[in-house]
DNA sequence: CATTATGGTTCGAATTTCAAACTTAGAGCT
DNA sequence: AGCTCTAAGTTTGAAATTCGAACCATAATG
């Protein structure tokens, strides 16, 4: 990079440093192919509640290791979550317990075929 | 890693290296927050086309310098995107576009409030 | 049983990291 | 204008890391 915008190594470890502890850079991270590590059904799932349940169905969620994302939003669902799972079978339990779970009103899923752009 | 795992260094090096050759690890990333940079709207939509049209709308979006992501997908939607905004007004003029745009069938924005896991 | 593949290790030179001290240059005051 | 402060760069050198080359050890295989 310093080579690139013509500057000492230095000035851009400064520039970098202060992005991260002014919080734009959040952390570093690593891009992994889920399927070639045996997660063959990617999915991302739309989850709405009841109002009064939304918070409990979040942090019941959250713990869970299919889990891999988790975001509270608003408009066409209320959370949405990317889940990982080695077979479609799973996937289906998957569903079916969210179904099930207490408060939740509708779920929404998308099995992502493929990432096109990242 | 090497000093956790109780292994040398390069034994660590080679298995790494090994991860990105056989396309495990596709890509070292940083994950910035958007609200940080002036993007205070950040959205997941789901967007659904006419079969016919399918490749050309993905063709279409997948260069807006407003997508960030965009994956194909099958059961709740057919694209996924994430997409960046500056403010609710560029939002809600990108949602008119894509409404409007050729082969498109459906529109389901959601806005993205917190991300409670990554 | 010899051979190959796999997964380690050792070693050292080259490169990078990183903090401390120092230098501008511009912005905001009086 | 003169002064001070701050943001952004540079220099420098010691410490740490990177990384290839050469070299084991072991298990699987023809």
């Amino acid at each position: 990079m310093a080579r690139h915008f013509g500057v000492t190594e230095t000035a851009v470890r400064k520039r970098v440093k202060n992005l991260e502890v002014i919080g734009v850079i959040k952390k570093y991270t690593i891009d992994v192919d889920p399927k070639k590590i045996g997660f063959d059904v990617d999915t991302l799932i739309g989850i709405d509640t009841m109002p009064e349940k939304y918070i409990h169905v979040m942090e019941k969620l959250r713990p869970m290791k299919e889990v891999m994302r988790l975001c509270s939003a608003s408009g066409d669902h209320m959370l949405m979550i990317e889940c990982w799972f080695q077979n479609s079978r799973d996937f289906t339990k998957f569903i079916k317990m969210l179904e099930k779970m207490d408060g939740v009103t509708k779920v929404c899923p998308a099995i992502i075929n493929e990432k096109m752009k990242c």
